[in-house]
DNA sequence: TCAGACATGTAAGTCGTTACATGATTCA
DNA sequence: TGAATCATGTAACGACTTACATGTCTGA
């Protein structure tokens, strides 16, 4: 796929647990093309509207897979709501209170979301009928994929899914444990 | 406190949410003087040792609110193991479920950590005696604490870590039905 | 025709981390 | 005495983001 097809993939597929950049996404991609791990060549179907396609090579498979069984470590957290609340222990009650509802106004919007996605891919795939607006998404970068591969494809974004909505649910059962521990007393 | 003690108590009590570093902590510090936010004096009791104990002001404690006060912006999420596991629905099942396990067993260590720290703080707040180990962390940066700031002060750090808990039993969760779904299908 | 999407790229700047340098003190 | 901890600080590097520059194409 092109660089502006790999933003567009993030963004719409996978914002709830990565996002990238035009300032790191071609430099990295140039890098890639330069170690041998992809080629670029350009889209004869664009015209005049330049349009690069990379292509991962056997050595970018075999990075790749490396790359996948590789430990992961997990990601250093800066969780600026946290810090705010656990600092707020120096302040009236109102304080910390206000704090957690903003939170759970926006983990509730960000929830609704998620389940809409999720409710959409849940019935891709009891279907078996993969809709275009997902397709857009998933299938552009490997144009003949075998039914299992595409079953696959929907699973585990599904489930993909399913752990930022689990994630967010426990969110907003802290918020609410907060609201009435901190109100009541 | 000084900035060996703020490092100290961002590791030792809120490294499930933030971290930091000298680099970091110190030019900030220094940066917080320049600018009237705080002062800085050098400790008497450290003799010959350099201590340097900073303190908050007037001008600071306002900041601070204000700080409290801003909306916070969610922080920007990269989770390398979520874009490990989505990237191998192109590879066969097991290096997904590979990932899974790794994640689950990482996220079970945690768990007994933030445990163990909920539990002893758990008895501290309904017993009403604060032990030393945790004073240690909470206690020094406020030498004169009424009863009732101190007993807030434990009920929200409690929170905060009740707040680590839910999130990695929502990752277990995941893990478990992620388990269940690849290995019967 | 013109706004908005398509598409690529770079420069500058910010933010954060690592590694190092330095020295005092404590305690086994 | 020597390892561990207390304590401060900086330089260099690397990661990441923002803003900008440029041009094409599509559809209302």
């Amino acid at each position: 796929m092109s660089g502006y097809d790999i933003k567009k993939l993030v963004e719409m597929g996978l914002s709830h647990f990565w996002n990238e950049n035009y300032g790191n996404l071609y430099p990295t991609l140039e890098s890639l093309v330069e170690t041998g791990l992809a080629t670029r060549q350009a889209d004869p179907d664009s015209g005049k509207r330049k349009r690069n396609i990379y292509q991962i090579t056997e050595a970018g498979h075999l990075a790749f897979q490396e790359w996948l069984s590789r430990p992961t470590d997990p990601p250093a957290i800066r969780n600026e709501l946290q810090l705010k609340f656990f600092l707020s222990s120096t302040q009236p009650k109102k304080v910390s209170l206000r704090i957690v509802r903003e939170y759970r106004v926006q983990q509730q919007a960000l929830l609704a979301e998620y389940q809409q996605s999720a409710a959409l891919l849940r019935r891709a795939i009891d279907a078996g009928e993969y809709p275009e607006e997902v397709e857009e998404i998933l299938g552009q970068h490997a144009a003949r994929r075998s039914a299992s591969h595409k079953a696959k494809q929907y699973k585990v974004f599904l489930l993909s899914l399913r752990h930022g909505i689990l994630a967010i649910q426990a969110r907003i059962t802290w918020c609410d444990e907060v609201l009435s521990e901190l109100s009541t007393k």
